[in-house]
DNA sequence: TCTTTGAATTGATGATCGTCAAATATGATG
DNA sequence: CATCATATTTGACGATCATCAATTCAAAGA
C-alpha cells in the first residue's frame, strides 16, 4: 500500500517534482497508494471521474478511446510516466481509459491533494505545467503523424523510432504485441502485417518480435521522419518527464 | 502598437489571467504588441522558435501542419483564444504553423516574461496548468475523432457541434471555406463535397455556406455524437479559456 | 508430446479515400 | 457588366484501407 523508500526517490526523480518544497512532496504523497496490477486491468475506464493522478513506475500502460464500439490506441506507456494528469488538474471526466498491458507498479496520487499543491506550491504547478506542455506537444505530434502519412510510413517511423530509444543496434525487439501496435499507428492488425510486407521491400526484416532494420538509408527514404513530428530521443539512465523529452535536443537534461 | 483600454479588459477577462496579481498582469503585458494582421498572414512557422504567446482577439486563425509537401489543419481558432502556449512555455520551436484566415487583431507577449511570471506568481501558473489542460483535452479529442470515424461522421458531427455552437437554430453558416474545412476534417475538398452529398440523404441542406440540419434525429443517428469526443457547448457571453470549455457542462462559468 | 488457445499472417473482396481532369459556381476587380 | 481568379462540384479511376474467412504459427498447459 504505502512506497518503500526506493519508490519514493524515484517518484522523488520525476520532472513533476523538480524543485519542489519537501512540504509540498509530503502533502501530495501523503495518501498515495502504490499498487501492483496484473496484465490486462482496466485502471480508468473512459467517462469516469478521476480521483488520482497515476504514475507508472514498472510495466506497460496503454491509454484506449472508444467510440461506436470501436477501439483505439493513444498511446503506450513505458515507466516513468504519469497519465490522465490533464483530467486531474481540471478535475473533469477521463476522455480515455487507461489499462495495463503488463503487470505493473503504479503509484496513485490524490488528484485533490495535486489540485491544492498546485495553488499554493508556484514550483510545483510551474513543474505542472511544463509536464502538461510536454504531454499537448506529444499529441500534436500523433496528429500531424496520424493526418499526414500513410499506414506504411507511420510504421517506418515507429520502427526508426523503436531502433534509436533502444540503443540504436540494428536488430531490436518490438515492446509489445503487434495487435497494440496496429491499434496505436491506426490500423487493422491485418494491414499492420501487410505494411510490415511491404517494408521488406526497404530492408526491414521481421523474425517474430525481433525487427532488423538492415538498410537504414533506403528505410529513411520511405520515412522521411521529421524532428516536428518524431521525437529521435535516445535512451538516458536518468528517468526524464514528457517536458525534458520534448526539450531534446535543444536543452538535454 | 500598444492597448487601448478596451483591449485591456478582454486581455484581463482571459481565463489564463483570472486571478493574477495586477503586477504580474502588468508585468506580462508591458512588453506586449497588438498587432492587425490581413487574411493568409503566417503568424509562425512550424520549427521556428517561439517568442510569444499569441492571443486572437479579432477574426480567425489556423494551425496547420506539414509533412512531405502535405498539409494539414490542426485546429481554427476564434476569438478569444490563446495559441501555441505550449512551445512558448517550454519555449521550444513550433510544432505547427499559424496563420490568419480573416483579417485579424493579435496580442503578442513575450514568452520570456511569460516564463518568468509563472515562476513567481502560482495564481498564474496555475491558470497556465488548466489552460493547457484544456487544450491538451482538446486535442485528445480531434485524435480519436480522427481515428475512429469515417469522413462522413465527421463532418456530421462538425456539423451537429457547429449548430449548437451558433445557437441552436436549424439554419447556420459555415465559419470559414470549406476548403479548409476539409483540411481539418482530414479530407480532400472533393471527398468534403461528397461527403456533403451524402448527409443530403440524412437532412442536410447545404446552400454555399449556408448549412441547415432539416431532421436534427436522422443525422444524430448517423453521427452519434459523443460528450466523450464532441464539445457541444452553447455559445456564452462572458470569453471563457479552454479549460472552461472543458468543465463544461459539469462546471459551468 | 499432444492439445489448446490466441496471435499473426495471407487471400479475396468491398468500402473508403485520394488524385486527376473537367465543368460549374462564386466573388473580386476593372 | 464583363473578366478573371479561385472555390466548389462532379466524374472516373486507382490507391489505400477494412472486413471476413481461412490458415499458419507460437506459447502455455495437460
Amino acid at each position: 500500500m504505502s512506497m518503500r523508500v526506493v519508490d519514493v526517490e524515484r517518484v522523488k526523480g520525476l520532472a513533476l517534482f523538480s524543485g519542489v518544497s519537501d512540504e509540498t512532496f509530503r502533502a501530495v504523497t501523503a495518501g498515495a497508494f502504490l499498487q501492483k496490477f496484473p496484465a490486462g486491468t482496466t485502471l480508468l475506464h473512459e467517462g469516469d471521474p478521476v480521483d488520482f493522478l497515476y504514475v507508472l513506475l514498472d510495466g506497460l500502460v496503454e491509454l484506449e478511446g472508444t467510440w461506436n464500439d470501436k477501439e483505439t490506441t493513444l498511446a503506450v506507456l513505458r515507466p516513468v510516466s504519469t497519465f490522465i494528469f490533464a483530467a486531474v488538474a481540471l478535475d473533469a471526466d477521463a476522455l480515455m481509459s487507461a489499462r495495463t498491458v503488463e503487470r505493473s507498479d503504479i503509484l496513485m496520487l490524490s488528484g485533490e491533494a495535486l489540485r491544492r499543491a498546485m495553488r499554493t506550491d508556484p514550483c510545483f504547478s510551474y513543474a505542472a505545467t511544463l509536464e502538461l506542455a510536454g504531454c499537448y506537444r506529444g499529441l500534436v505530434r500523433s496528429l500531424k503523424n496520424q493526418k499526414l502519412r500513410g499506414g506504411a510510413e507511420r510504421l517506418a517511423n515507429y520502427l526508426i523510432t523503436q531502433k534509436v530509444r533502444q540503443g540504436g543496434a540494428e536488430t531490436f525487439t518490438l515492446p509489445h504485441e503487434k495487435r497494440l501496435l496496429a491499434s496505436l499507428l491506426g490500423m487493422t492488425p491485418e494491414n499492420l502485417s501487410r505494411a510490415f510486407a511491404t517494408l521488406t521491400g526497404y530492408g526491414v526484416v521481421v523474425n517474430g518480435p525481433e525487427v532488423t532494420i538492415a538498410r537504414p538509408v533506403v528505410l529513411e527514404r520511405l520515412a522521411k521522419p521529421d524532428p516536428l513530428i518524431d521525437n529521435h530521443q535516445p535512451p538516458s539512465a536518468a528517468p526524464i518527464g514528457k517536458a525534458e523529452r520534448e526539450l531534446w535536443p535543444a536543452r538535454a537534461s
